[in-house]
DNA sequence: CTGAAAGCGCTTACAG
DNA sequence: CTGAAAGCGCTTACAG
């Protein structure tokens, strides 16, 4: 209940100034410090059971060990996987994440910011990023340390992590025409994100020539059973879809059922992402798996670089995806 | 890229002393100045684009409007929905969540919680207590505000919010005698935990006497099968089965697919949580729903009440829970 | 190798 | 109603 330890009682206990206990306690400073002395600190810093007050360390040195974490919605199950690559590989060096929600809705998202540079976070891992986005935008000018993850913005201001999309995207259109399709559809992700036109992009290139790209307003279920919706009223014949993420690929099975279009005896499905449970679905889908744990990790490592050396030449990161096949494809009858 | 502005450079252009600044600019002081200087002050804060420097002001305050948030895994469906709850109820209120995951491992647990209190956290929400866990024993005795959250400790040492879980499984029970069933049998959460011992109990008081309990080592699908399989062995009949919550549930799903046995045919099942994507399954899970978001969002309100006014008489709260019936549930034939 | 001092950016009794 | 001062708990040039 009492107080808890501070640097001046340790140095008390231990018969010396606090600037002496505070070098002894700091690795980077240790050395600068008699090697008796310093045994005499760290027991009288064990004795009184101290932890070092992190707030104040933060105010003289002007560094929080703090970075801030944008996502648009942790309760999507993409996020936790990326937030946990984020705390697993910022964990060893002293740092912790704050994270914030977005909601996707970008007055939120500057509000956030605001909170978190309040709080002086070090850097920020933004994995909500438009093609066009105000707000990576106002970062870089003020010069706020930044990695991408996930998305992209069109003006590569920052390093990126992200999947290589466009190689996914050809290794399931590949195995669909293997298959022997013919017909084939891409129900995209909203053209505002990075992962939706490059997705749309690779579509094009490696599909017949003329295969119907259908958008969707969101990455949600309800959004991809829109736009299976209209795709099936205007091309009847499709026989193989591939869809813009997981949610969307959800929205389209349910459509297929609304039509009695049976999966993927009719109709073959791919998803993408790999999301948790995909694998439990009847049919269990087939998917892009896309390793979101390590685009977190890569990410918050990167980072970790530019905070220990500002001003090197920032790396960008694109991660090999494979397909997962599961049930939900099959070649055409 | 300069520095951002500090309270002494609003001040200055404000025409004021830095003490009567800070006045204007706090709402629970701004009474105390002057309304016109208060204009000056607000009008520099907003020319200068101020943005109070919040690790300053822990230091001096002492409350650094932050608290920790222990969860075993971000990873695990409940977990995102039950922080989201958190974080909305905290937002108001300008609190942050320091989010911590202890993989359900003690000594993990113990390491974040004591960098949670290095960066002064003014209090805890726990959603990682065991039954007798001796950091909610530690907590307490440090005096450190703590709500715990969905799961409870045997020594009620703080406030707590679950869901009323006893009437969660009468109803389940219920639900299957009034089907017809005669044979129930009970796949129970680990022993370790209050949600495993509270459910089981409600379960041996509202199943027929003898049922049979078989208990999972954790809150896993591998768990769940395993158990699964040692009830199926050891009592054929059973024609219904409550699993401690979904993810058993999934095991069991997969255990009777394994032996060829239909659900909800031959046996019906019932999860506990209606985690996301349950209602996706073939059959949909039939199974009872928490409120997480809630849960999450009541146990932060009554920590920001601690917080307010300490020493104030702590309510502990359970929340109602209701049956879900979806496909998995059936009359015995 | 160690100490004395200043400073990080706030807040808050204490005077007036 | 406002200012001057002290203080929160650290770190880090600067002397010696």
């Amino acid at each position: 209940m009492d107080k808890p330890p501070t640097i001046a009682d340790v140095a008390k206990l231990a018969g010396v100034h606090k600037a002496t206990a505070s070098r002894a306690l700091n690795q980077r400073t240790s050395g600068q410090v008699n090697a008796a002395t310093a045994r005499r600190v760290l027991q009288a810093a064990k004795r009184l059971n101290y932890q070092p007050n992190a707030v104040a360390r933060s105010l003289s040195t002007n560094r929080s060990a703090t970075v801030g974490v944008l996502i648009p919605d942790l309760t999507n199950p993409l996020f936790p996987l990326i937030v946990r690559g984020i705390e697993d590989a910022l964990g060893p060096s002293g740092y912790t994440a704050l994270l914030a929600n977005t909601d996707n809705d970008p007055d939120r998202a500057e509000a956030r910011f605001d909170t978190l540079l309040s709080r002086r976070v070090d850097g920020f891992l933004i994995a909500t990023a438009r093609r066009e986005d105000p707000l990576v935008v106002r970062a870089h000018e003020q010069g706020i340390p930044v990695v991408l993850v996930n998305r992209s913005t069109d003006d590569p201001l920052f390093p990126v992590v992200t999947g290589d999309d466009a190689a996914g995207v050809a290794a399931a259109v590949g195995y669909l025409t293997g298959l022997g399709h013919e017909r084939l559809a891409h129900l995209s992700g909203p053209p505002a994100m990075s992962t939706g036109v490059v997705r749309a992009r690779a579509f094009r290139q490696s599909a017949p020539a003329g295969s119907p790209v259908v958008d969707c307003d969101a990455y949600s279920d309800d959004a991809g059973a829109a736009a299976a919706r209209r795709l099936l009223d205007e091309h009847p014949g499709v026989t193989a879809i591939l869809a813009g993420n997981d949610m969307i690929a959800l929205g389209a099975l349910q459509v297929l059922r609304e039509r009695g279009l049976r999966c993927p005896e009719d109709v073959s499905l791919i998803g993408f992402n790999d999301m948790r449970f995909v694998d439990q679905l009847v049919p269990p889908l087939t998917t892009v798996h896309v390793p979101h744990h390590r685009l977190g990790a890569e990410a918050a490592r990167l980072l970790l670089d530019q905070l220990d050396r500002p001003g090197e030449p920032a790396k960008t990161v694109s991660l090999p995806l494979h397909l997962v096949v599961r049930g939900s494809t099959a070649a055409p009858r």
